[in-house]
DNA sequence: AAGCTGACCAACCGCTATGGA
DNA sequence: TTCCATAGCGGTTGGTCAGCT
């Protein structure tokens, strides 16, 4: 079955738009609508295909498109809707008017992406690279790091803090979209929680959003049920989504929330080790410094500054503990250079 | 000044989805 | 139901430009 050639056909032309071709592309559309695309180019006068004559009146001609960087609200939206939607550029684009698809997703792989990956994040799962601790056995052995084990396993209980607040980060964020707006941030939409925060976030959406948290059940303690989540603020998303049938959450430790009040404040998270009484770090969630709504990278980013900070002997990290020197004597080591 | 490198982004490629005949 | 044309989407490429050596 032959897929009928786009702009390989007999003198097409191919490559930049020039000035003169864009004006008679705007001047025809503006004037007729795009109609058939692949009627248009013909009926315009362009030696192009229609594909191509699409692409760039959606990507660039189109007069409804916001041109320039993008704002820290656009970068945050992008954060948040990555992380509960994947690479559906399309889709994110919905909730960023002005902007397409094209230029969310360039966007993404030049700068949002590789922030990420700096900060010690997989882009695409959005929680902690584990990779870089892919070699930790090996460096175990390498320096008989018994004074690192008797620290309690530092290296995993930093790992395991990060996916704890990758996860928590998670969950913040859907406790934000479902709490009750106050009236006065409130606006004309008829859902009254802040889901409007994001443009219309989808019940779709949401329910993916739940989804994913409902994978994170591989350990005990805390349920959807701990979250501060009024029954009524679960209105607003979809009353079709049978949320008693999802499975119960459960997350790898405890936290608090003390009750919101609106949108005002940031709530404060205090995270519990499992089985432990006292908080095992002055960790609070969001910082003050972190933007909120949340997106699952913030505060993770404390917890990794630390792990990057781990070679730095003498520095004590915001989790509190000094860091053994073995890890000064381990990053000196030339092998620890062979292996990285 | 020339060459190199990396960042940026418009445009293309190829696949899937959709709708009409 | 099948086939085909078209639209839409996400991944990738390649040209341009600025900064550095």
């Amino acid at each position: 079955m032959g897929r009928s050639p786009c702009c390989d056909e007999s003198g097409l032309k191919k490559g930049p738009w020039t000035p003169e071709e864009d004006q008679k592309l705007v001047k025809y559309i503006q004037k007729h609508g795009h109609g058939s695309w692949r009627a248009l180019p013909k009926l315009s006068g362009l030696n192009r295909c229609g594909k191509s004559c699409r692409l760039r009146w959606t990507n660039y001609l189109r007069p409804d498109i916001k041109r320039g960087k993008f704002s820290q609200e656009e970068e945050q939206t992008i954060l948040n809707l990555h992380s509960v939607l994947g690479n559906k550029w399309s889709a994110i684009a919905s909730h960023l008017p002005g902007r397409t698809d094209n230029e969310i997703k360039n966007f993404w792989n030049t700068h949002l992406k590789k922030k990420l990956i700096q900060m010690g994040f997989d882009p695409m799962t959005h929680r902690p690279r584990t990779d870089i601790f892919s070699s930790l056995p090996h460096l175990i052995a390498l320096a008989n790091l018994k004074e690192l084990i008797d620290h309690h396993s530092l290296e995993e209980h930093a790992l395991r803090l990060q996916t704890e607040a990758a996860q928590m980060a998670k969950l913040q964020y859907l406790q934000y979209l479902l709490q009750p707006q106050p009236p006065a941030a409130s606006n004309t939409a008829t859902s009254s929680n802040n889901l409007n925060n994001i443009g219309t976030l989808s019940d779709i959406e949401a329910f993916n959003l739940l989804n994913s948290l409902a994978s994170l059940k591989d350990s005990p303690v805390s349920s959807l049920s701990q979250l501060d989540l009024p029954a009524s603020s679960l209105q607003g998303i979809n009353d079709s989504i049978p949320f008693s049938h999802l499975p119960d959450l459960q997350i790898p430790c405890n936290y608090q929330t003390p009750p919101t009040k609106g949108m005002a404040q940031a709530p404060e998270l205090t995270v519990f080790s499992q089985g432990e009484n006292s908080p095992i770090s002055p960790f609070h969630f969001p910082s003050s410094s972190t933007p909120f709504p949340p997106s699952a990278v913030p505060p993770v980013t404390q917890i990794s500054s630390m792990v990057n900070n781990l070679g730095d002997a003498s520095s004590t990290s915001s989790y509190g503990e000094e860091v053994p020197s073995v890890w000064h004597d381990l990053l000196e080591d030339p092998m620890f250079h062979d292996i990285a």
